[in-house]
RNA sequence: GCUACUGUAGCUCAGUCGGUAGAGCAGCUGAUUCGUAAUCAGCAGGUCGUGUGUUCGAGUCACAUCAGUAGCUCCA
């Protein structure tokens, strides 16, 4: 894109266009801070994947109220129709016209680009600032009243957190106050689906202050937990997997040999036990190996896809606990896969099959990431070209888009991440699947070949859902609560319309219970209207509505959670709700 | 961990200038037996996150501390 200012022509579905127009939006919003603050400094103000920001320093904090009045100049800013002109200053004539007007941190650029460097500046009115740009060729062109200051934080000068804190005010803007309407909306349907407001508002788990960032399950996200983790088992049965459990706690020995201690150690737990150190393990991966190394393998074993649902701890800081997003310990839902060489392609094929199968079982979609051998890695270059090839084939064959993020492997290997889009296009990285050249070496793994010779086994490690308490929260907000069927902690609720349908309801109920359906019955001596309302508030797929009629005629009213009536035999039912769950179908019928 | 903010009944929240705690929902009891999103009445429920201080007097002010929220940092 050409550094002169031009008209844009363009739409605002281009990227290129919308960034620079966010980009002259967060412009505009350092002049307004700047008119009616001019003690403020000036730090950084790019434009971000969803909006904009401005990092400054501020003698004190912006309030809503300041937002407002930021916001309300930020709108005369747009039309004043102020031209955006650019010019260019030599190094040394650049620092000094920053320094004049008091800007440290537009100083400290400037001393940090290349000596030869064109130093370019954007004019805009009384207003001048450092930046490549480019930028629209007026503020005019910023529509103001689709332009809205959303949030105040903090934020690290140049993200160091040894630097002094900034205040970083971020905004969102579009050409249309209608845009801007619906990008709030959503922002607002998010909060309502927020998986920590509907964790507790229906009774799936629970935080306390006698272990922050450690989630206690109730009852009705133990059965939906319970109920994840038994399609797990039975998918990964059906894909040849064994399922294995390592000890929570394993002596320090072991995490040193493992590589972990030193890569690792701040986010570890620490015991001594019997005057030995030890840790909790806050990754799976050695206890594994030491199942591995149990008994001698030979070739015909392999490909041994070792499974194992593994309870880690990570000491986190506390500023980055977020409901079951961010824990201190979680479920991993991991397996160790060990081959030989000539067989990694074909068991990557067969992971990513398991992960396909499952993902759309959610209704989520995804994006592979391939990241490549970084900066600081082990082992032969060789080996990383080949392992990065044989991943990118495997994908490329089963007919799959990725993007690469060069350098962004692991020390030991490098890998596909599987970032999932759910039903807000808001996107997860759950799934990985990691090569690791490292853990066999260290472990000096071992299978005896076809020639009667020792060799290494080459491992894959890899995590479907990541962290099971995770993935719950993603699939909370992802279904809004509403989970599917087959995964609902209560399937069915039924409710009796007066005492006298009771026992007909206790009937119905026992029957559903007999064929393994979690079914409830509210026998309380409430009108249906009221029963109606609080199991469509508990997201309960089914409610039966049954009275006089229904317990004459063997047959139940089912409403849906949609709120559709049907009338029909009790039989029929049963039928229906067992195609619906066997089927794990994301839709109601 | 850092910056800002928040913490009052199970939940959502009110509480003015410092004067001794309030509502709705939920819960319990009773009445009501009702046809698809809230029946009525009564009762009970609180060391105002915790600690220290200022004050005749603190939910309210100050300091410390714990927890949470937003973001930053981190997430091999």
């Amino acid at each position: 894109m050409s550094d002169e200012n031009k008209s844009y022509e363009f739409s605002f579905e281009n990227p290129e266009y919308r960034k620079t127009y966010w980009h002259t939006c967060s412009h505009i919003l350092a002049q307004a801070v700047k008119r009616l603050y001019p003690e403020v400094k000036l730090a950084i103000g790019p434009s971000i994947d969803e909006g904009f920001y401005y990092d400054m320093s501020s003698p004190f904090p912006f309030t809503p109220e300041i937002l407002e009045k930021v916001e309300a100049e930020m709108r005369k800013i747009c039309k004043e129709k102020l031209k955006l002109e650019r010019f260019e200053l030599p190094r040394e004539e650049a620092i000094r016209f920053m320094e004049e007007r008091g800007e440290p941190f537009k100083v400290e650029l400037i001393h940090d680009l290349p000596e030869d460097a064109h130093i370019s500046f954007y004019k805009q009115g009384e207003f001048t600032d450092l930046c490549a740009g480019p930028h629209l060729d007026s503020t005019g062109r910023v529509k103001g009243n689709a332009l809205k200051l959303t949030a105040c934080n903090a934020a690290y000068w140049r993200g160091d957190s040894s630097r002094e804190t900034l205040q970083r005010i971020y905004g969102i803007a579009f050409p249309k106050k209608e845009e801007l309407d619906a990008y709030l909306a959503r922002i607002e349907e998010a909060k309502r689906r927020d998986h920590r407001r509907l964790g507790k508002e229906l009774g799936l788990f629970m935080m306390a202050d006698e272990g922050p960032g450690f989630p206690f399950f109730l009852p009705r996200g133990m059965v939906l937990k319970n109920t994840l983790l038994d399609y797990w088992r039975q998918c990964h049965k059906r894909y040849g997997y064994v399922e294995i459990a390592t000890p929570i706690i394993l002596n320090q020995e072991l995490w040193h040999r493992s590589g972990h201690w030193d890569h690792y150690k701040d986010n570890m737990y620490t015991t001594v036990i019997d005057g030995e150190d030890y840790a909790v393990k806050p990754m799976n991966c050695p206890g594994g190996m030491l199942v591995y190394k149990n008994e001698p393998h030979s070739y015909r074993d392999l490909p041994l896809r070792m499974a194992e649902l593994g309870l880690v701890h990570r000491h986190e800081l506390s500023g980055a606990l977020h409901g079951l997003f961010r824990v201190r310990c979680f479920t991993q839902d991991d397996a160790h896969i060990f081959m030989t060489p000539d067989q990694m392609k074909d068991e990557i094929k067969n992971v990513v099959k398991l992960f396909d199968e499952i993902y759309s079982t959610f209704g989520l979609t995804y994006q592979i990431e391939l990241s490549t051998m970084p900066e600081d890695h082990m082992g032969d270059e060789a080996v990383w070209h080949f392992a990065e090839d044989t991943l990118q084939a495997a994908i490329t064959e089963m007919g799959k888009d990725f993007v690469i993020n060069a350098g962004d492997g692991a020390f030991y290997g490098p890998k596909l991440d599987f970032h999932l889009a759910d039903s807000l296009g808001r996107t997860w990285q759950c799934g990985t699947i990691q090569l690791d050249f490292q853990m066999p070496e260290r472990f000096e793994l071992e299978y005896v070949g076809a020639d009667n010779e020792k060799h290494r086994p080459v491992m894959i490690h890899r995590a479907l859902l990541g962290s099971i308490e995770r993935f719950i929260g993603v699939i909370t907000e992802h279904f809004a609560g509403a989970f599917p069927t087959w995964l609902s902690p209560v399937q069915v609720k039924v409710l009796p319309i007066t005492d006298r349908a009771a026992e007909y309801a206790d009937q119905v109920a026992a029957r559903l219970d007999g064929l393994g359906y979690r079914v409830e019955t509210d026998h309380r001596s409430e009108k249906i209207g009221y029963k109606i309302r609080e199991a469509q508030m508990e997201k309960v797929p089914y409610m039966l509505v049954v009275g006089d009629k229904e317990a004459e005629a063997g047959t139940v009213a089912v409403r849906n959670r949609r709120g559709e009536q049907t009338v029909m035999s009790l039989d029929d039912f049963a039928a229906k709700l067992k195609e619906e769950v066997d089927t794990r179908s994301l839709e109601q019928k």
